[in-house]
DNA sequence: AATAAATATTGTAAATACACAACATTTAAT
DNA sequence: ATTAAATGTTGTGTATTTACAATATTTATT
């Protein structure tokens, strides 16, 4: 099908937990390196794994994901 | 990883609209197969593919896709 | 600056998603 | 009841996702 590329905010999301990508691996149930690999959008996620990331964060999927390239989410919090 | 069963509302929102298997796969992109492979459950989408199929539904993600089995969607509309 | 911890890179292998074809069955329309 | 349209089933082939290992590089800590 030529699959789009998905952006994320997973290093963001991670980082203002204070998590590892070890530590993120372990609570999402990967391993770390497939972590490495989603920060760096090398590859999109299964429909699944992006589940389970948004479970972990507590955000919808559309909050994590997006097909457009992804602004800073504290651009999102601001009036206009 | 061992990937779970994603369930969705494919099937409802196509005939919602009154499209045959064929018409949606030409708006989502796909071979006409791939939407009854998805909506027999038979394997997940890609998270690109949910994502298109969202796009061609206007609804996130999150409401057409979950990882618990899906209750009819008037049923979400209801007060309690 | 040396060390340790975290992240990146490269490579191999397995499982799953998707395309496509051919044929069977079901559903709808006349 | 026929026919046509839609959907289901089975099978084969390719691309992508994920695991995992080994090593390199970067970043943080002392």
């Amino acid at each position: 099908m030529e699959s789009r590329k998905i952006y994320n905010r997973i290093a963001i999301l991670r980082k203002e937990k204070s998590l590892t990508r070890n530590e993120l691996a372990d609570k999402v149930g990967v391993n770390f390196q497939t972590i490495g690999y989603l920060e760096r959008e090398e590859y999109n996620p299964s429909l699944d794994l992006a589940f389970r990331i948004s479970e972990v964060f507590e955000l919808p999927v559309d909050l994590i994901f997006s097909t457009e390239p992804l602004t800073p989410l504290s651009q999102l919090l601001t009036k206009k």
